[in-house]
DNA sequence: AGAGCGAATTGACCATCGTCAATTCACCTC
DNA sequence: GAGGTGAATTGACGATGGTCAATTCGCTCT
Protein backbone atom coordinates (compact mmCIF):
# COMPACT_ATOMS: atom_id res chain seq x y z
CA UNK A 1 0.00 0.00 0.00
CA UNK A 2 1.55 3.50 -1.09
CA UNK A 3 -0.37 6.50 0.47
CA UNK A 4 2.54 9.39 0.86
CA UNK A 5 1.49 12.16 -1.23
CA UNK A 6 5.24 12.94 -2.50
CA UNK A 7 5.98 9.56 -3.48
CA UNK A 8 2.57 8.88 -5.43
CA UNK A 9 3.65 12.36 -7.00
CA UNK A 10 7.52 10.32 -7.95
CA UNK A 11 4.98 7.63 -9.81
CA UNK A 12 3.00 10.42 -11.47
CA UNK A 13 6.38 11.67 -13.30
CA UNK A 14 6.93 8.12 -14.94
CA UNK A 15 5.89 7.49 -18.60
CA UNK A 16 4.21 4.14 -16.90
CA UNK A 17 1.91 6.28 -15.11
CA UNK A 18 1.69 9.52 -16.16
CA UNK A 19 -1.62 9.13 -18.35
CA UNK A 20 -3.19 6.86 -15.77
CA UNK A 21 -6.60 8.58 -14.67
CA UNK A 22 -6.52 9.52 -11.49
CA UNK A 23 -8.55 6.61 -10.08
CA UNK A 24 -6.63 4.07 -11.87
CA UNK A 25 -3.26 5.22 -10.12
CA UNK A 26 -4.59 5.33 -7.07
CA UNK A 27 -5.49 1.69 -7.42
CA UNK A 28 -1.88 0.81 -8.68
CA UNK A 29 -0.67 2.45 -5.73
CA UNK A 30 -3.39 0.22 -3.56
CA UNK A 31 -1.61 -3.05 -5.06
CA UNK A 32 2.06 -2.00 -4.21
CA UNK A 33 4.58 -2.45 -1.69
CA UNK A 34 6.81 0.06 -0.12
CA UNK A 35 10.59 -1.14 0.77
CA UNK A 36 13.25 0.39 2.31
CA UNK A 37 16.52 -2.14 1.07
CA UNK A 38 19.67 -1.33 2.38
CA UNK A 39 23.00 -1.32 0.05
CA UNK A 40 24.15 -4.64 -0.86
CA UNK A 41 20.83 -6.26 -0.17
CA UNK A 42 19.07 -8.31 -3.26
CA UNK A 43 15.83 -7.63 -4.40
CA UNK A 44 15.74 -10.38 -6.56
CA UNK A 45 17.34 -13.14 -8.81
CA UNK A 46 17.93 -14.02 -12.18
CA UNK A 47 15.48 -17.21 -12.84
CA UNK A 48 13.26 -15.93 -9.42
CA UNK A 49 9.40 -16.01 -10.64
CA UNK A 50 8.36 -12.56 -11.85
CA UNK A 51 5.31 -11.63 -10.66
CA UNK A 52 6.36 -8.01 -9.58
CA UNK A 53 7.48 -5.26 -11.31
CA UNK A 54 9.67 -2.35 -9.64
CA UNK A 55 9.64 1.68 -9.23
CA UNK A 56 13.30 3.27 -7.80
CA UNK A 57 12.25 6.46 -5.28
CA UNK A 58 16.14 6.59 -4.43
CA UNK A 59 18.88 5.06 -4.15
CA UNK A 60 20.57 3.07 -6.66
CA UNK A 61 19.70 -0.43 -8.02
CA UNK A 62 22.28 -2.82 -10.28
CA UNK A 63 21.13 -5.43 -12.77
CA UNK A 64 23.37 -8.05 -13.33
CA UNK A 65 23.46 -11.18 -14.77
CA UNK A 66 25.68 -14.27 -13.78
CA UNK A 67 27.09 -16.00 -16.65
CA UNK A 68 28.43 -19.79 -17.02
CA UNK A 69 31.96 -19.70 -15.49
CA UNK A 70 30.12 -17.68 -11.91
CA UNK A 71 31.65 -14.44 -13.43
CA UNK A 72 29.24 -11.14 -12.66
CA UNK A 73 27.52 -8.92 -15.55
CA UNK A 74 26.56 -5.94 -15.52
CA UNK A 75 23.61 -4.92 -17.48
CA UNK A 76 21.99 -1.60 -16.28
CA UNK A 77 22.38 0.63 -13.74
CA UNK A 78 18.94 1.62 -12.44
CA UNK A 79 18.48 5.41 -10.87
CA UNK A 80 15.80 6.90 -8.91
CA UNK A 81 12.48 7.94 -10.27
CA UNK A 82 13.45 5.08 -13.01
CA UNK A 83 10.94 1.57 -12.90
CA UNK A 84 12.60 -1.97 -14.11
CA UNK A 85 11.72 -5.07 -14.26
CA UNK A 86 8.33 -4.03 -16.36
CA UNK A 87 8.99 -5.25 -20.06
CA UNK A 88 7.96 -8.87 -18.21
CA UNK A 89 4.94 -6.92 -18.21
CA UNK A 90 4.44 -7.82 -21.89
CA UNK A 91 6.65 -11.13 -22.91
CA UNK A 92 4.71 -13.11 -20.79
CA UNK A 93 7.49 -14.65 -19.29
CA UNK A 94 7.45 -15.68 -15.70
CA UNK A 95 10.97 -15.78 -14.93
CA UNK A 96 13.26 -12.84 -14.11
CA UNK A 97 16.39 -12.85 -16.49
CA UNK A 98 18.09 -10.82 -14.56
CA UNK A 99 19.38 -10.21 -10.64
CA UNK A 100 18.52 -7.31 -8.92
CA UNK A 101 21.06 -5.33 -6.00
CA UNK A 102 20.84 -2.71 -4.41
CA UNK A 103 24.58 -0.93 -4.56
CA UNK A 104 23.12 2.01 -1.93
CA UNK A 105 20.42 2.05 0.52
CA UNK A 106 17.54 2.55 -1.56
CA UNK A 107 13.30 3.37 -1.61
CA UNK A 108 11.34 0.78 -4.12
CA UNK A 109 8.08 0.06 -5.02
CA UNK A 110 7.13 -2.96 -5.94
CA UNK A 111 3.83 -3.83 -8.13
CA UNK A 112 1.69 -6.13 -8.92
CA UNK A 113 2.26 -6.85 -13.05
CA UNK A 114 -0.93 -8.49 -13.60
CA UNK A 115 -2.61 -5.63 -12.09
CA UNK A 116 -1.47 -3.30 -13.99
CA UNK A 117 -1.80 -4.96 -17.09
CA UNK A 118 -5.35 -5.35 -16.89
CA UNK A 119 -5.23 -1.48 -16.19
CA UNK A 120 -3.52 -0.68 -19.17
CA UNK A 121 -6.19 -2.79 -21.18
CA UNK A 122 -8.83 -0.47 -19.86
CA UNK A 123 -6.39 2.45 -20.72
CA UNK A 124 -4.60 1.39 -24.33
CA UNK A 125 -3.72 5.01 -25.54
CA UNK A 126 -0.85 4.18 -22.73
CA UNK A 127 0.57 1.95 -24.77
CA UNK A 128 1.90 4.13 -26.98
CA UNK A 129 3.74 6.00 -25.22
CA UNK A 130 5.36 3.06 -23.54
CA UNK A 131 6.13 1.52 -27.23
CA UNK A 132 8.42 4.84 -27.83
CA UNK A 133 10.25 4.15 -24.49
CA UNK A 134 10.90 0.26 -25.05
CA UNK A 135 12.22 1.31 -28.77
CA UNK A 136 14.44 3.44 -27.63
CA UNK A 137 15.66 0.52 -25.46
CA UNK A 138 16.03 -1.60 -27.89
CA UNK A 139 18.18 0.86 -29.86
CA UNK A 140 20.19 1.57 -26.75
CA UNK A 141 21.13 -2.75 -26.80
CA UNK A 142 21.84 -2.03 -30.72
CA UNK A 143 24.25 0.63 -29.65
CA UNK A 144 25.83 -1.81 -26.66
CA UNK A 145 26.66 -4.82 -28.73
CA UNK A 146 27.93 -2.52 -31.51
CA UNK A 147 30.47 -1.66 -28.91
CA UNK A 148 30.96 -4.97 -27.51
CA UNK A 149 31.77 -5.84 -30.51
CA UNK A 150 33.88 -3.69 -31.68
CA UNK A 151 37.22 -5.35 -31.99
CA UNK A 152 39.25 -4.16 -29.29
CA UNK A 153 38.99 -2.59 -25.56
CA UNK A 154 40.40 0.68 -26.01
CA UNK A 155 37.70 1.32 -28.90
CA UNK A 156 35.05 0.23 -26.25
CA UNK A 157 36.23 2.39 -23.51
CA UNK A 158 36.38 5.44 -25.57
CA UNK A 159 33.49 4.68 -27.14
CA UNK A 160 31.88 4.95 -22.99
CA UNK A 161 33.67 7.85 -22.42
CA UNK A 162 31.74 9.63 -25.39
CA UNK A 163 28.72 8.38 -25.19
CA UNK A 164 28.83 9.08 -20.96
CA UNK A 165 29.51 12.63 -21.11
CA UNK A 166 26.57 14.97 -19.91
CA UNK A 167 25.95 17.31 -22.65
CA UNK A 168 28.97 17.21 -24.96
CA UNK A 169 30.66 18.97 -21.98
CA UNK A 170 33.87 16.23 -21.86
CA UNK A 171 32.89 15.34 -18.11
CA UNK A 172 32.21 11.78 -17.31
CA UNK A 173 31.55 10.96 -13.84
CA UNK A 174 31.32 7.52 -12.94
CA UNK A 175 28.39 7.06 -10.29
CA UNK A 176 29.58 2.95 -9.83
CA UNK A 177 32.54 1.36 -8.86
CA UNK A 178 34.72 0.51 -11.96
CA UNK A 179 35.02 -2.95 -12.00
CA UNK A 180 31.69 -2.80 -12.29
CA UNK A 181 31.93 -0.45 -15.78
CA UNK A 182 34.32 -3.30 -16.76
CA UNK A 183 32.24 -5.57 -16.47
CA UNK A 184 29.41 -3.60 -18.36
CA UNK A 185 32.05 -3.10 -21.38
CA UNK A 186 33.04 -6.78 -20.84
CA UNK A 187 36.64 -6.33 -20.02
CA UNK A 188 38.70 -6.94 -16.97
CA UNK A 189 38.91 -4.53 -14.42
CA UNK A 190 43.30 -4.50 -14.90
CA UNK A 191 42.43 -3.81 -18.51
CA UNK A 192 40.15 -1.15 -17.97
CA UNK A 193 42.76 0.42 -15.67
CA UNK A 194 45.21 0.39 -18.39
CA UNK A 195 43.63 1.69 -21.48
CA UNK A 196 42.81 4.59 -18.73
CA UNK A 197 46.35 5.08 -17.97
CA UNK A 198 47.18 5.06 -21.50
CA UNK A 199 44.66 7.70 -22.38
CA UNK A 200 46.01 9.86 -19.67
CA UNK A 201 49.55 9.49 -20.77
CA UNK A 202 48.87 10.53 -23.93
CA UNK A 203 46.92 13.32 -22.96
CA UNK A 204 43.44 12.83 -23.91
CA UNK A 205 41.86 12.62 -20.91
CA UNK A 206 42.38 13.19 -16.98
CA UNK A 207 40.70 11.50 -14.28
CA UNK A 208 40.48 12.43 -10.69
CA UNK A 209 38.94 9.57 -8.75
CA UNK A 210 35.37 8.91 -10.45
CA UNK A 211 35.52 12.22 -12.35
CA UNK A 212 37.06 11.52 -15.99
CA UNK A 213 37.70 15.17 -18.28
CA UNK A 214 38.01 14.48 -21.79
CA UNK A 215 41.17 16.76 -22.47
CA UNK A 216 41.00 16.15 -26.61
CA UNK A 217 38.06 15.20 -27.80
CA UNK A 218 39.00 15.17 -31.58
CA UNK A 219 42.54 13.41 -30.75
CA UNK A 220 40.30 10.82 -28.95
CA UNK A 221 37.74 10.52 -31.96
CA UNK A 222 41.10 9.46 -34.07
CA UNK A 223 42.31 7.47 -31.06
CA UNK A 224 40.07 4.34 -31.09
CA UNK A 225 42.52 2.18 -31.15
CA UNK B 1 -0.82 -0.40 -53.46
CA UNK B 2 -1.17 -3.18 -52.36
CA UNK B 3 -3.82 -5.65 -53.57
CA UNK B 4 -3.07 -9.20 -54.26
CA UNK B 5 -5.49 -11.22 -51.44
CA UNK B 6 -2.51 -14.26 -51.13
CA UNK B 7 -0.26 -11.13 -49.98
CA UNK B 8 -2.77 -9.82 -48.12
CA UNK B 9 -3.45 -12.72 -46.58
CA UNK B 10 0.19 -13.21 -45.69
CA UNK B 11 0.19 -9.36 -43.71
CA UNK B 12 -2.86 -10.53 -41.99
CA UNK B 13 -0.59 -13.35 -40.31
CA UNK B 14 1.56 -10.83 -38.87
CA UNK B 15 0.95 -9.44 -35.21
CA UNK B 16 1.66 -5.73 -36.57
CA UNK B 17 -1.81 -6.62 -38.59
CA UNK B 18 -3.78 -9.28 -37.52
CA UNK B 19 -6.43 -7.64 -35.00
CA UNK B 20 -6.92 -4.29 -37.31
CA UNK B 21 -10.01 -4.39 -38.66
CA UNK B 22 -10.51 -5.29 -42.49
CA UNK B 23 -10.89 -1.35 -43.49
CA UNK B 24 -8.07 -0.48 -41.67
CA UNK B 25 -6.02 -3.16 -43.33
CA UNK B 26 -7.17 -2.18 -46.60
CA UNK B 27 -6.21 1.35 -45.82
CA UNK B 28 -2.72 0.66 -44.76
CA UNK B 29 -2.59 -1.56 -48.14
CA UNK B 30 -3.60 1.34 -50.08
CA UNK B 31 -0.34 3.22 -48.42
CA UNK B 32 1.88 -0.06 -49.38
CA UNK B 33 4.64 -0.22 -52.05
CA UNK B 34 5.13 -3.46 -53.46
CA UNK B 35 9.05 -3.72 -54.36
CA UNK B 36 10.47 -6.96 -56.06
CA UNK B 37 14.51 -6.65 -55.25
CA UNK B 38 17.66 -8.91 -56.44
CA UNK B 39 19.81 -10.90 -54.19
CA UNK B 40 22.75 -7.97 -52.77
CA UNK B 41 20.34 -4.77 -53.69
CA UNK B 42 20.39 -2.49 -50.95
CA UNK B 43 16.75 -1.29 -49.32
CA UNK B 44 17.84 1.53 -47.19
CA UNK B 45 21.08 2.41 -45.71
CA UNK B 46 22.10 3.22 -41.75
CA UNK B 47 21.31 6.73 -41.41
CA UNK B 48 18.78 7.44 -44.34
CA UNK B 49 15.93 9.25 -43.26
CA UNK B 50 13.10 6.29 -41.87
CA UNK B 51 10.26 7.25 -42.95
CA UNK B 52 8.73 3.58 -44.14
CA UNK B 53 8.67 0.42 -42.92
CA UNK B 54 8.76 -3.21 -44.40
CA UNK B 55 7.06 -6.37 -44.72
CA UNK B 56 9.04 -9.50 -46.26
CA UNK B 57 6.66 -11.75 -48.00
CA UNK B 58 9.77 -14.12 -49.46
CA UNK B 59 13.50 -13.44 -49.98
CA UNK B 60 16.00 -13.26 -47.18
CA UNK B 61 17.33 -10.01 -46.02
CA UNK B 62 19.55 -8.69 -44.00
CA UNK B 63 20.52 -6.11 -41.24
CA UNK B 64 23.50 -4.43 -40.59
CA UNK B 65 25.59 -1.98 -39.43
CA UNK B 66 29.52 -0.67 -40.56
CA UNK B 67 31.42 -0.09 -37.90
CA UNK B 68 34.12 3.14 -37.98
CA UNK B 69 37.00 1.31 -39.84
CA UNK B 70 34.68 0.07 -42.79
CA UNK B 71 33.64 -3.49 -41.30
CA UNK B 72 30.34 -5.18 -41.47
CA UNK B 73 28.46 -6.30 -38.56
CA UNK B 74 25.27 -8.21 -38.89
CA UNK B 75 22.44 -7.45 -36.93
CA UNK B 76 19.94 -9.87 -37.94
CA UNK B 77 18.68 -11.87 -41.15
CA UNK B 78 14.94 -11.26 -42.08
CA UNK B 79 12.79 -14.48 -43.05
CA UNK B 80 9.85 -14.45 -45.16
CA UNK B 81 6.96 -13.29 -43.04
CA UNK B 82 8.42 -11.16 -40.47
CA UNK B 83 8.44 -7.27 -40.33
CA UNK B 84 11.44 -5.07 -40.09
CA UNK B 85 12.19 -1.61 -39.31
CA UNK B 86 9.11 -1.21 -37.53
CA UNK B 87 10.75 -0.39 -34.22
CA UNK B 88 11.28 3.48 -35.83
CA UNK B 89 7.23 4.17 -35.75
CA UNK B 90 7.06 4.59 -32.18
CA UNK B 91 10.85 5.79 -31.34
CA UNK B 92 10.60 8.88 -33.28
CA UNK B 93 14.17 8.19 -34.73
CA UNK B 94 14.46 10.22 -37.87
CA UNK B 95 16.72 7.88 -39.31
CA UNK B 96 17.56 4.15 -40.17
CA UNK B 97 20.08 2.76 -36.97
CA UNK B 98 21.33 0.13 -39.66
CA UNK B 99 21.41 -1.04 -43.11
CA UNK B 100 18.76 -3.23 -45.01
CA UNK B 101 20.20 -5.48 -47.99
CA UNK B 102 18.64 -8.56 -50.21
CA UNK B 103 20.78 -11.53 -49.71
CA UNK B 104 18.31 -13.48 -51.54
CA UNK B 105 15.87 -11.92 -54.55
CA UNK B 106 13.18 -10.56 -52.51
CA UNK B 107 9.99 -9.18 -52.74
CA UNK B 108 9.24 -6.68 -49.91
CA UNK B 109 6.53 -3.65 -49.02
CA UNK B 110 7.09 -0.54 -47.80
CA UNK B 111 4.85 0.79 -45.86
CA UNK B 112 3.91 4.33 -44.50
CA UNK B 113 5.31 4.49 -40.48
CA UNK B 114 3.13 7.49 -39.69
CA UNK B 115 -0.03 6.49 -41.66
CA UNK B 116 0.29 3.34 -39.77
CA UNK B 117 0.78 4.82 -36.77
CA UNK B 118 -2.16 6.88 -36.82
CA UNK B 119 -4.04 3.59 -37.41
CA UNK B 120 -2.57 2.53 -34.49
CA UNK B 121 -3.71 5.70 -32.31
CA UNK B 122 -7.51 4.65 -33.40
CA UNK B 123 -6.88 0.68 -32.13
CA UNK B 124 -4.71 0.59 -29.44
CA UNK B 125 -5.69 -2.53 -28.33
CA UNK B 126 -3.26 -3.65 -30.56
CA UNK B 127 -0.62 -2.05 -28.85
CA UNK B 128 -0.16 -4.52 -25.96
CA UNK B 129 0.33 -7.53 -28.74
CA UNK B 130 3.04 -5.25 -30.33
CA UNK B 131 4.44 -4.69 -26.98
CA UNK B 132 4.88 -8.27 -26.28
CA UNK B 133 6.79 -8.77 -29.45
CA UNK B 134 8.77 -6.32 -28.64
CA UNK B 135 10.06 -7.06 -24.85
CA UNK B 136 10.91 -10.52 -26.54
CA UNK B 137 12.90 -8.89 -29.07
CA UNK B 138 14.83 -6.79 -25.96
CA UNK B 139 15.35 -10.09 -24.13
CA UNK B 140 16.47 -11.68 -27.38
CA UNK B 141 19.14 -8.33 -27.66
CA UNK B 142 19.77 -9.41 -23.74
CA UNK B 143 20.92 -12.92 -24.49
CA UNK B 144 22.59 -11.79 -27.41
CA UNK B 145 25.21 -9.68 -25.36
CA UNK B 146 25.67 -12.38 -23.20
CA UNK B 147 27.04 -14.61 -25.76
CA UNK B 148 29.35 -11.62 -27.12
CA UNK B 149 30.52 -11.05 -23.91
CA UNK B 150 31.36 -14.17 -22.77
CA UNK B 151 35.38 -14.76 -22.28
CA UNK B 152 36.65 -16.53 -25.56
CA UNK B 153 35.49 -17.30 -29.09
CA UNK B 154 34.49 -20.70 -28.24
CA UNK B 155 31.76 -20.24 -25.89
CA UNK B 156 30.17 -18.09 -28.27
CA UNK B 157 29.80 -20.64 -31.05
CA UNK B 158 29.33 -23.29 -28.86
CA UNK B 159 25.96 -21.22 -27.36
CA UNK B 160 25.37 -20.15 -30.82
CA UNK B 161 25.03 -23.74 -31.74
CA UNK B 162 23.16 -24.78 -29.11
CA UNK B 163 20.65 -21.75 -29.37
CA UNK B 164 20.10 -22.26 -33.25
CA UNK B 165 19.54 -26.03 -33.10
CA UNK B 166 15.90 -26.67 -33.99
CA UNK B 167 13.33 -28.10 -31.61
CA UNK B 168 16.76 -29.66 -29.68
CA UNK B 169 17.13 -32.41 -32.72
CA UNK B 170 20.76 -31.58 -33.12
CA UNK B 171 20.85 -30.31 -36.05
CA UNK B 172 21.99 -26.85 -37.25
CA UNK B 173 21.45 -25.69 -40.42
CA UNK B 174 23.43 -22.16 -41.37
CA UNK B 175 21.26 -20.01 -43.79
CA UNK B 176 23.82 -17.85 -44.39
CA UNK B 177 27.18 -17.49 -44.85
CA UNK B 178 29.28 -18.77 -42.49
CA UNK B 179 31.45 -14.91 -42.26
CA UNK B 180 27.77 -13.44 -41.64
CA UNK B 181 27.79 -16.36 -38.53
CA UNK B 182 31.37 -15.04 -37.34
CA UNK B 183 30.50 -11.55 -37.72
CA UNK B 184 27.43 -12.02 -35.53
CA UNK B 185 29.15 -13.72 -33.30
CA UNK B 186 31.69 -10.89 -32.92
CA UNK B 187 34.85 -13.05 -34.31
CA UNK B 188 36.69 -13.74 -37.34
CA UNK B 189 35.43 -15.95 -40.53
CA UNK B 190 38.97 -17.72 -39.73
CA UNK B 191 39.02 -18.16 -36.34
CA UNK B 192 34.99 -19.15 -36.82
CA UNK B 193 36.60 -22.00 -38.78
CA UNK B 194 39.39 -22.90 -36.61
CA UNK B 195 37.17 -23.69 -33.89
CA UNK B 196 34.77 -25.98 -35.62
CA UNK B 197 37.49 -27.72 -36.98
CA UNK B 198 38.70 -28.32 -33.25
CA UNK B 199 35.02 -29.33 -31.95
CA UNK B 200 35.16 -31.84 -35.41
CA UNK B 201 38.35 -33.15 -34.49
CA UNK B 202 37.00 -34.18 -30.69
CA UNK B 203 33.60 -35.49 -31.85
CA UNK B 204 31.49 -33.42 -30.30
CA UNK B 205 30.21 -31.71 -33.83
CA UNK B 206 30.23 -32.94 -37.64
CA UNK B 207 29.95 -30.39 -40.38
CA UNK B 208 28.68 -31.18 -44.14
CA UNK B 209 28.71 -27.92 -45.66
CA UNK B 210 26.38 -25.71 -44.02
CA UNK B 211 24.59 -28.49 -42.22
CA UNK B 212 26.02 -28.71 -38.71
CA UNK B 213 25.09 -31.86 -36.38
CA UNK B 214 25.55 -32.31 -32.30
CA UNK B 215 26.87 -35.46 -31.85
CA UNK B 216 27.94 -34.89 -27.86
CA UNK B 217 25.73 -32.87 -27.00
CA UNK B 218 26.84 -32.76 -23.20
CA UNK B 219 30.10 -32.90 -24.04
CA UNK B 220 29.38 -29.64 -26.18
CA UNK B 221 27.95 -28.40 -22.79
CA UNK B 222 30.66 -29.40 -20.48
CA UNK B 223 33.49 -27.89 -23.39
CA UNK B 224 32.99 -24.63 -23.27
CA UNK B 225 36.17 -23.40 -23.33
C1' DA C 1 45.11 8.81 14.03
C1' DG C 2 45.32 3.95 13.16
C1' DA C 3 43.50 -0.49 11.70
C1' DG C 4 41.14 -3.01 8.36
C1' DC C 5 39.20 -3.94 3.99
C1' DG C 6 37.97 -3.84 -0.64
C1' DA C 7 38.98 -1.35 -4.80
C1' DA C 8 42.34 0.05 -7.98
C1' DT C 9 46.71 -0.18 -9.92
C1' DT C 10 50.93 -2.14 -11.71
C1' DG C 11 54.00 -5.80 -13.36
C1' DA C 12 55.10 -10.24 -15.55
C1' DC C 13 53.68 -13.91 -18.26
C1' DC C 14 51.01 -16.44 -21.50
C1' DA C 15 46.84 -17.99 -24.16
C1' DT C 16 43.83 -16.39 -27.49
C1' DC C 17 42.50 -14.29 -31.38
C1' DG C 18 43.32 -11.18 -35.36
C1' DT C 19 46.09 -10.38 -39.48
C1' DC C 20 48.25 -11.57 -43.68
C1' DA C 21 49.06 -14.80 -47.13
C1' DA C 22 48.57 -19.01 -49.69
C1' DT C 23 45.68 -22.70 -50.93
C1' DT C 24 41.63 -25.38 -51.53
C1' DC C 25 36.83 -25.76 -52.22
C1' DA C 26 32.04 -25.00 -54.06
C1' DC C 27 29.29 -23.16 -57.29
C1' DC C 28 28.09 -20.63 -61.33
C1' DT C 29 28.52 -19.50 -66.16
C1' DC C 30 29.80 -20.50 -70.53
C1' DG D 1 33.82 -30.12 -68.71
C1' DA D 2 36.68 -25.82 -68.27
C1' DG D 3 37.30 -21.57 -66.21
C1' DG D 4 36.35 -17.99 -62.96
C1' DT D 5 34.89 -16.06 -58.60
C1' DG D 6 34.11 -15.66 -53.93
C1' DA D 7 33.91 -18.44 -49.75
C1' DA D 8 36.26 -21.32 -46.65
C1' DT D 9 40.23 -23.27 -44.87
C1' DT D 10 44.92 -23.63 -43.20
C1' DG D 11 49.42 -21.92 -41.64
C1' DA D 12 52.62 -18.60 -39.48
C1' DC D 13 53.20 -14.72 -36.71
C1' DG D 14 52.32 -10.99 -33.55
C1' DA D 15 49.42 -7.93 -30.76
C1' DT D 16 45.91 -7.79 -27.47
C1' DG D 17 43.98 -8.72 -23.39
C1' DG D 18 43.31 -12.20 -19.50
C1' DT D 19 45.39 -14.25 -15.29
C1' DC D 20 47.99 -14.27 -11.18
C1' DA D 21 50.34 -11.90 -7.73
C1' DA D 22 52.03 -7.97 -5.23
C1' DT D 23 51.35 -3.32 -3.93
C1' DT D 24 49.10 1.01 -3.29
C1' DC D 25 45.12 3.69 -2.58
C1' DG D 26 40.85 5.38 -0.40
C1' DC D 27 37.21 4.85 2.61
C1' DT D 28 35.05 3.38 6.99
C1' DC D 29 34.92 2.27 11.65
C1' DT D 30 36.80 2.41 15.99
Amino acid sequence: MLTETSLVADLRRHHLFSRLPEAALQEVCASANLKRVPAGASLFHQGDKAERFYFLFSGQVKLHRVVCDGQEKLVEVIRAGESFAEALLFTGAPNYPVSATALKASLVASLHGPHYRRMLEQHPSICLDILGTLSIRLHQRLNEIDTLTLANASHRVVRFLYQSQEDDSGVVTLDVPKRLIASKLGIQPETFSRILHRLIESGMISVQRRRIEILDSQGLAAYQD
